[in-house]
DNA sequence: TAAAAATGCGAGCTTTTACTCATGTTCGCT
DNA sequence: AGCGAACATGAGTAAAAGCTCGCATTTTTA
């Protein structure tokens, strides 16, 4: 069995705020110097905190980052889930356009942050919910295109799903690395618009 | 300073031997168990050598693994200039199916060690390997997107050949790691190239 | 207001692990 | 054979980091 989230939920105020001083202070440390310098001391002293309380509430350092994997999870979900709600009806491209960006936005918030997570995520137990957002997106997407069977004709919508999802994300976190003056000109995202519309709207094939 | 590779060069066969050990017991270990189980004392027991003989050939840890990185990364550059080389000639689709083919190949021979060190590379200092084997490829794909001017008209010939080499590679190990089954199939690959080919064989474009 | 419960504290224990070094062994060469 | 260089050994060291535990402080409850 997996070790718990969370060892004692708090009840007063003053320990809410500790443990968020705590996911506060772990996020910080993370995006600024890394994982190697995510000691569980050390992150008690950011938070203004001790050793004993951070353990009060978190069993270890793997549910620690774990929470913080979860919480930062949540927030993609909840974006990328509202693009799609807001631009359903829209046009095809539009609606490409609208996620897209989403996904931009998402990476520029706190790269670094969003970055170490995802690698820490395998390490942590993190994958699950991971993968669980991933694959909510896809459904999301493979609803989408079952709901335009006259501008999109593919023989396997979960199958297109997937590599929308995986090659619009991979291209998105690449450019976060390696090319971050793209993301300020619309002229990228605008390509990967192009792609995504150019693949699901073919008219024929096998 | 970089942290060098190698601390003493293995004169004799058997020191050769020995070198090789540790590596395929560094790979052994990480592919079976893991980062976390990859102590240096425990690579030497798995080689059949002491920690000492490894000390002696590597100044530390992390000049190990990179060395395991810089390795595979050799690997799979060199499959992937071959497949080009050898498809060079041939109609778009095909040249698209032989390297995302290439592509499949090297994530299906050793998953788990591939994305082991694909993980483990920022935080060892084999990153430069890496971004310079990604661009190669780029550069690579580059070139022929521009020589074929008849078939491939695009705005940035680097941006697209990025685009096309980020979304090949995500798609082909998410499939790795999330639906093996695909990849024992044509069919998954044949979309692959279908994106490729549709994205980068339009006919009118801002 | 006094007991009880919740929270906070941090010195230090324990374990783990990267790495050294003094010593022994094998190889190559004359 | 004999000598020096390369190679191998592994018990031991030192530092780091996760985590505990007894006690102090604050908040809630009766």
């Amino acid at each position: 069995m997996k070790t718990p989230q969370i060892r004692k939920t708090p009840r007063q105020s003053r320990a809410k705020e500790t443990v968020e001083a705590i996911l506060t202070a772990a996020a910080h440390i993370l995006t600024r110097e890394g994982f190697e310098a995510l000691t569980t001391n050390r992150v008690a002293a950011v938070a203004g905190a001790s050793v004993g309380s951070l353990y009060q509430y978190f069993p270890n350092k793997e549910a620690l980052v774990r929470a913080l994997c979860e919480r930062h999870t949540q927030g993609v979900r909840d974006r990328i889930r509202a693009r799609f709600a807001e631009a359903w009806e829209r046009p095809v491209d539009e609606v490409a356009r609208a996620v897209i960006q989403g996904m931009v936005e998402i990476r520029r918030h706190q790269p670094k942050l969003h970055q170490e997570l995802l690698r820490l995520a395998p390490a942590v137990g993190g994958l699950k919910e991971l993968h669980a957002v991933e694959h909510e997106v896809e459904a999301l997407l493979a609803r989408f295109i079952e709901s335009r069977p006259e501008e999109i004709a593919l023989p396997d919508a979960a199958q297109a799903a997937f590599i929308v999802c995986h090659a619009v994300q991979a291209c998105v976190h690449g450019a976060v690395l390696e090319k971050p003056e793209w993301l300020k000109q619309d002229r990228f995202v605008e390509e990967l618009v192009e792609m995504v519309v150019r693949y699901l709207g073919r008219s024929s094939s096998s």
